[in-house]
DNA sequence: AACTTGCGCAACCGCCAGTCG
DNA sequence: GCGACTGGCGGTTGCGCAAGT
């Protein structure tokens, strides 16, 4: 038990990684994958920990990352899923396969955690309900209050339970009961499962296959494969459509 | 131009949970 | 069952830079 000993060692660097390091890095990742970190400082000859190698690595060298200017589509998402999970980051960053944890973890810090408090005590000296804290307009959202399983409940912190998930995605199969500009044709959708373990979540689909909804013209068929997180985002995640269901929904483009 | 302040972000710290011998 | 080890996560720190005075 214990924390890891790995940083204490006599003789291993701290501090910014320098591109020398940074191409030692990738090239030995491009040859032996991801993982095994451990020896990766004896295998490449870096004077870094294992811990701070694959923090290096998926923080910033990993393929497909999308680093800095946060898109409202984003930033409202974040918003969203944090007032429902609270600071589970890594949770989150999963909803955003191109960004990290630790890119979100700072942007919420840096920039949404203020507006989102800001708007709230605008919302709050108003005497108004703020619709999960970024977007008081009522009017605009009257139907999204109906829609999601999402409420203030005297406080900016939502509660960050499995109800409010599973809620949602109940809802969210149930088009019937939304008002909505588009068509939706949401068929054969079978979320049977959805774990919170660690943080972590997932939802798993029967035969890991399931059909696309809102935002698509047209139904298809998306396999998802779950190694696909790791380097990026080449497939579509099955929460990316529930984020676009969100964003569409709750959000729009006004954030 | 020099100094101060605030911000953004990369990296570190400390803890926890899972795995293995 | 126990302890060592590792990977992962969230919180925090500290440096560099830009903006303000």
């Amino acid at each position: 038990m214990g924390r890891s000993q790995c940083c204490d060692k006599v003789g291993i660097k701290k501090g910014p990684w320098t591109p020398e390091e940074d191409i030692i890095l990738v090239s030995y990742i491009q040859k032996h994958g991801p993982g095994n970190w451990r020896s990766v400082p004896t295998k490449t000859g870096l004077m870094r920990c294992s811990k701070s190698c694959r923090l290096r690595w998926t923080n910033y060298l990993r393929p497909g990352i999308k680093r800095g200017n946060f898109t409202p589509h984003e930033e409202g998402l974040i918003v969203h899923l944090q007032s429902m999970l609270g600071n589970k980051w890594a949770a989150i960053a999963s909803y955003l396969p191109q960004r990290t944890d630790n890119d979100i973890k700072n942007y919420w810090n840096t920039h949404l955690k203020k507006k989102v408090e800001k708007k709230n005590s605008v919302g709050n000296m108003l005497g108004a309900s703020v619709f999960i804290g970024y977007d008081s307009d009522q009017t605009r959202n009257s139907h999204v209050s109906s829609t999601l399983p999402i409420s203030i409940h005297g406080s900016s912190t939502y509660a960050s339970s499995m109800e409010n998930i599973s809620g949602l995605l109940e809802r969210w199969t149930r088009p019937s009961q939304k008002k909505t500009d588009h068509p939706v044709q949401i068929q054969d959708l079978k979320y049977h499962s959805i774990k919170a373990d660690g943080g972590s979540r997932e939802i798993l689909s029967d035969q890991q296959e399931f059909r696309t909804l809102v935002p698509f013209e047209e139904p298809r068929s998306v396999a998802w494969d779950e190694s696909s997180t790791l380097c990026g985002a080449h497939q579509l995640h099955p929460l990316s459509m529930l984020e676009n269901w969100l964003l569409d929904e709750a959000v729009g483009m006004s954030w």
